[in-house]
DNA sequence: CCTATTTCAGTCAAACTGATATGC
DNA sequence: CGCATATCAGTTGGACTGAAATAG
């Protein structure tokens, strides 16, 4: 390959840009094989991790858009990993849970992942790959906070 | 803002894609108030570093297709930051060259840019920036050598 | 009445595809 | 003729918008 300008790849706004862009790309093509996309995964993964949940609350959690919650259930009920209920208490929501099916299929998801984390950071040594989390971590969660233009902070 | 799922927030695929999309968004939304967009950005900054090229060449500098160089360039000639002019010795190519303008506009981006970094990698000290730094480009370096299933190396 | 939740239909920009015209 | 380059038109999947339907 061609390589790129050096002004750029001596930019981390360019160098994050591009490797996360990577990172979605290997994992959402090994999705694709399973005819599935990354919001399948994550919400299998939020199910798993807080359990049963409205698809508002789901929305919330993964930065996702309501409308988009709807088609993503669609299709995990159709394969049967997850199970849509009318909650009783407030019959307007639609409480979500995973089947064991579904964790099944979220462990052969999680390991995909794993695999593409593997090869991603395959040049760095445990110590730097261990640092590179640290780091990434810091900065995603700085993101979330007030820090931004847009969100004052009480 | 409700927290994402822990088993997401562990994973390196889940923050690196999370953090690259939160750097484009940032920098695309800077680069949207001047009506331009990130491409414009890497186009002027390909015409700086590497001198007068093709679109062809630009497009394999970029890893951004042909077609699209053409609408990128065709803004930037619109504002007269390049000009285009046919190549004598082939007269297929069409040869782009930044002018004055587009070198005062880059050095322009090039600070919102340097903001946006600073902005994101702010909760980083400058030790674990740089440790950062040199671990995204390995990464990168790293994902254009066959390592990944997709390209094939001459 | 007003708000919350889900759903559906439509919009919008980004990335790619295909076809064409031109020149080597 | 084959192949390369640039351009144009069209397509596709992702993220968002707006409105309707239902329930509190």
């Amino acid at each position: 390959m061609e390589t790129a300008p050096p002004s750029l790849l001596r930019r981390d706004t360019y160098l994050l840009a591009k490797v996360g862009k990577a990172v979605r790309a290997r994992l959402g093509a090994r999705m694709a094989a399973r005819q599935l996309r990354l919001w399948h995964m994550a919400v299998l993964a939020a199910l798993d991790d807080f359990g049963p949940r409205s698809q508002r609350q789901l929305a919330a959690r993964l930065t996702l858009h309501p409308s988009d919650v709807t088609r993503v259930v669609d299709d995990l009920v159709e394969r049967g990993w997850v199970v849509r209920t009318r909650d009783p208490a407030d019959r307007r929501r639609v409480s979500v849970r995973l089947t064991p099916e579904g964790e099944e299929a979220l462990r052969r998801l999680e390991a995909e992942a794993s695999a593409v984390e593997d090869e991603i950071l395959s040049p760095l040594t445990p110590d730097a790959r261990a640092e590179l989390s640290t780091a990434l971590r810091l900065v995603f969660d700085h993101l979330h906070q007030g820090s931004g233009e847009d969100e004052p902070v009480p």
